[in-house]
DNA sequence: CCGTATCCGATTTGATACTG
DNA sequence: CAGTATCAAATCGGATACGG
């Protein structure tokens, strides 16, 4: 490392070049993206949803760990913020795919860049002390 | 779009081929880190120390949302996993340090590609409906 | 099959006050 | 300056049961 600190690409180095205002921090996206996303099932729905559509009871299976109560609230929140697309099929009986909208679907990119991150320092990153 | 989904690159696709084990999602590195990172300030601090080091009411300052409760927590966590240092300066008064490792900054770089999402859709995520 | 409703414990965060 | 201690509030998440 030759440098005193990593150059920052992209938008983080062109949006916080100085000490940082902060109120402006509060409005930062990236945090934004985290609140919304970051909870304990949202991205591993998208994933999930990234390899095809799922219908309730599918992602039910698929992801296991979840509660129907959180199946639910995750996919609206996922609805809400325009990533996840909900087509229900008026069958007997009735049938509901869920799949990623176009945003959605570019999320898994960046998303990956993170997984790329985590896969490669899993063994630094994980083990506290 | 021309294809039926997007495709993923790097571990996403290969981590995640086909309809999920699930149990296997349980110990994703993806859904690791976010548990670690994605909470209400650690990425803030990151992308914070990675403009220069800071000192503690610096910091304090900096993100100004933050109380010292919760300042003093992220920053612990941090440590612990190995993204930031803490150098204390036996001086008076007392000077506290925090930095990135170089394990931290190379965080930035995953980080910023999330950023570069959410910039380039700010318009449509956020509001909802 | 696809949810919703309710209850409850666990975790997270904030406000405030105090200390070496 | 750089924290810690304590309390209360909000949010999150799981289990269970029920409904369209």
């Amino acid at each position: 490392m030759s440098a005193a600190h990593t150059d920052v690409p992209s938008v983080l180095a062109h949006e916080l070049p100085r000490p940082v205002p902060a109120a402006e921090f509060a409005a930062c996206p990236v945090t934004e993206v985290f609140r919304r996303v970051g909870d304990k099932w949202s991205m591993l729905v998208v994933i999930v949803l990234g390899q095809r559509p799922h219908r309730y009871n599918e992602l039910h299976r698929a992801i296991e760990g979840i509660s129907q109560r959180m199946l639910t609230r995750t996919l609206r929140g996922l609805e809400a913020d325009g990533l996840v697309d909900r087509t229900v099929a008026a069958t007997v009986p009735p049938s509901v795919s869920y799949s990623l909208t176009p945003l959605g679907r570019s999320l898994l990119e960046p998303l990956s860049a993170l997984a790329d991150w985590a896969v490669a320092h899993a063994g630094a990153f994980g083990r506290r002390a």
